[in-house]
DNA sequence: AAGTGTGTTGAT
DNA sequence: TCAACACACTTG
């Protein structure tokens, strides 16, 4: 079993490791123009020349010297790409060549290898074949979702994990993989609440995933990969409270994105294989098994119904699963009038 | 209160 | 298509 034993601040991805992401093959990037000290946040942002001191201009931000990164009120950057006359906001940064990263990733994504840049050297080497394939996997609403919560990194080293370092991996190796089903359970009304944990049945837990002595209390993080190929990561810890081995941390979004109710069953598997990868998968028990009702509601107005199971997988030419490649910008015009809800 | 990201607009 | 700006909204 290997757990990822890192703790809470290193776990949420806020930066790019140059050790796992192509980051660390940026371009040396222009000379930094002179810098102004952004600060403070809101409207009523104070400019000062670095060296002076001297008041410049009291709302103005620094622009900055990316394409599509956008400074922040607080100081950090923004990145989004326009795509169909659409913004498509990518989220924020600390740093601006992350926020520039992220640019560069979705414009590849969108527009394809001719995308203008802002890093050079981004996907121009045979060696980033992973990385595209990793690319051409996942839909483009899943590469914004991973762009905005800082998990791409994560999920791409993931990825090259599992197909290990031969790019050349055959779609039997990544299909014919067979698995275990480790333990069920049928999800509890508290599981899907607002406690936002998970108990796992301890003689599953203990038996399953045994705690180092040393990470007891801390807890430690546990990826798991859906039906999808999305990773998702959770903090497995023991609560000496109640005396029970829990999912903390993630496990509310993967209620809330799979729309998870009391009764559901989540399946917890593992890879036989060496890479002893795990999985989580859920099923709806009872007579509504499986087909998912999507409503997609425009301008207050249901304007299709789509019964649907849960996406199957389709292996691509990569060997990557595809998900289903449901352009959520389309549907979401704005916020306010085009909702999805599943039912 | 701090931080995020959308609405809007003018430039390219 | 793009970035600048203001500020409503969300999050902690």
């Amino acid at each position: 079993m290997v757990f990822s034993c890192i703790d809470e601040s290193s776990s949420t991805s806020e930066s790019f490791s140059p050790a796992t992401t192509t980051a660390a093959k940026f371009s040396a990037p222009p000379l930094p123009p002179l810098r102004l000290n952004r600060m403070g946040s809101g409207g009523s942002n104070v400019v000062l020349d670095s060296k002076n001191g001297v008041d410049i201009d009291s709302r103005k931000l620094s622009s900055s010297k990316y394409k599509g990164v956008v400074p922040q009120p607080n100081g950090r950057w923004g990145a989004q790409i326009y795509v169909k006359h659409q913004r498509v906001w990518l989220g924020t940064f600390s740093d601006e060549e992350e926020a520039a990263h992220s640019y560069d990733i979705a414009a590849r994504k969108f527009r394809g290898r001719d995308a203008v840049v802002n890093f050079k050297t981004f996907l121009a080497s045979e060696d980033d074949n992973g990385e595209l394939c990793f690319l051409e996997a996942h839909s483009k609403a899943e590469i914004v979702d991973m762009l905005r919560k800082h998990t791409y990194a994560d999920e791409l080293a993931q990825s090259n994990k599992r197909n290990g370092a031969n790019t050349n991996t055959t779609q039997s190796d990544t299909v014919s993989r067979t698995r275990e089903v480790l333990f069920e359970k049928v999800v509890t009304p508290s599981d899907v609440g607002k406690l936002n944990r998970l108990v796992i049945p301890k003689q599953h837990a203990e038996k399953h995933f045994p705690l180092p002595s040393l990470s007891v209390t801390k807890g430690v993080l546990i990826n798991f990969e859906d039906v999808t190929g999305k990773v998702w990561r959770f903090r497995y810890s023991y609560w000496n409270s109640s005396q029970s081995y829990v999912l903390t941390k993630g496990w509310s979004q993967f209620v809330k994105e799979k729309n998870l109710r009391a009764g559901d069953v989540v399946t917890f598997e593992r890879s036989t294989g060496s890479d002893r990868q795990l999985y989580i998968d859920w099923k709806r028990s009872g007579p509504s098994k499986n087909p998912v009702q999507v409503v997609v509601r425009l301008f207050g107005v249901d304007i299709f119904n789509v019964t649907s199971t849960k996406p199957s997988n389709v292996v691509d030419a990569c060997g990557g699963k595809r998900s289903r490649d449901v352009d959520m910008f389309a549907l979401r015009c704005s916020k306010k009038h085009a909702i999805i809800n599943t039912l």
